[in-house]
DNA sequence: TGATAGTGCGAGCACTTGCTTGCATAACAG
DNA sequence: CTGTTATGCAAGCAAGTGCTCGCACTATCA
């Protein structure tokens, strides 16, 4: 990859990010890359073209690898504060606002598959955590994917809410969240009876 | 609002929700509305105008009020399945995606407030209800906002999460989702010590 | 020195955008 | 019957869209 294709790539998926795929336009990204506008249509096939080559980019997609996951201590409280906490790092705001900008009908057929990558991953590696806690004797048989879809929804819920409205609707901070959340799933809701 | 007037604002909401704003074209609502591209402009000032008459509509809106939360029973498993289950019903998928559809800067700036009443009378209710919950000596004194923010991002999260991937994510139904969660919520994830 | 590849620049293509105009027609109320 | 209101229709506007072309310039490598 060029430097000057990868600066077209670059100032692409920011300009999606910021005004979605079909209010940015090739004028726009020329500008912004510093580029004369034909150069985009010498470097890639049409506007289409360079989103594609950009979510196939490590640095645009959220890095979110099972490989993550790896330093667990079979340890249910550190282990879900670690599994959250290592996909807000990840999964920013810039990337949720990147998600939506993709979401333009010309090109989403495409770019759904590599955006639900990243919900995959998650869901599936804290599934396979919790069988692999079964088996060490820490966990009674459960339904783990539902398990595995209630923390995913309140990380992804929570990371997604603070992306769209920033601290309008809730000033809790990311750690405090995080750690009050892992407390309520491993505990539940203390009740007095 | 006579007849043409809500053909007008029905057809541009629906293709703002299936293509978003930018992409939606006033030929096509008119096409769509079954009614002159002039008409449009007779009815309404602009494109811009058309989409804010019809935030502002009820049926366009997620018509989630504190009133409909009144039927509570004071005992936690079921207050939380109703709550995440009248979430649910009110928001459909249909309205997970026209939010989405009016994230354009051209709009955002007006439409925001509004989208975001939703979660905010959702967490507000809640929050509430824990407060009231703990008046009655059913709970200790809690962060309340924090747990309210937790229950609220799990059922936010599979929301969005489902309108957005359908069963390719997950196969969980709404009902066993809310049932399960809400069990975690409460009970914990039980372990084996 | 000379060939090659990369890029800028200006112009422009065919088409679409939101929006407007002038005029004809239909429906309805007095 | 007459005046008003709502709408359709055809045409069109200026601006913008993605994309292309031909030509000039520069850096690099042989």
């Amino acid at each position: 990859m060029d430097e000057t294709s990868q600066k077209i790539i670059d100032a692409t998926m920011s300009l999606v990010r910021d005004k979605g795929y079909v209010a940015t336009t090739t004028k726009d990204i020329a500008k912004t890359a510093g580029v004369n506008e034909c150069t985009l249509f010498r470097k890639f096939k049409s506007k289409k073209d360079i989103i594609l080559s950009g979510v196939e980019q490590e640095k645009w997609r959220g890095n979110l690898t099972p490989e993550i996951f790896q330093n667990v201590q079979w340890e249910l409280a550190p282990d879900l504060e670690m599994f959250m906490t290592e996909y807000m790092k990840r999964i920013t705001p810039d990337f949720v606002q990147l998600s939506i900008g993709l979401r333009a009908p010309q090109i989403y057929e495409e770019t759904a598959p590599l955006i639900m990558k990243v919900p995959q991953a998650f869901l599936s590696s804290l599934t396979e955590y919790f069988h692999q806690m079964q088996q060490r004797g820490k966990l009674p048989p459960l339904d783990f994917e539902c398990l595995a879809m209630t923390i995913f929804s309140s990380t992804f819920g929570f990371t997604f809410l603070s992306a769209s409205f920033e601290q309008a609707l809730s000033k809790i901070s990311r750690e405090e969240y995080i750690r009050q959340s892992v407390a309520t799933f491993i505990q539940g809701i203390p009740t007095l009876t």
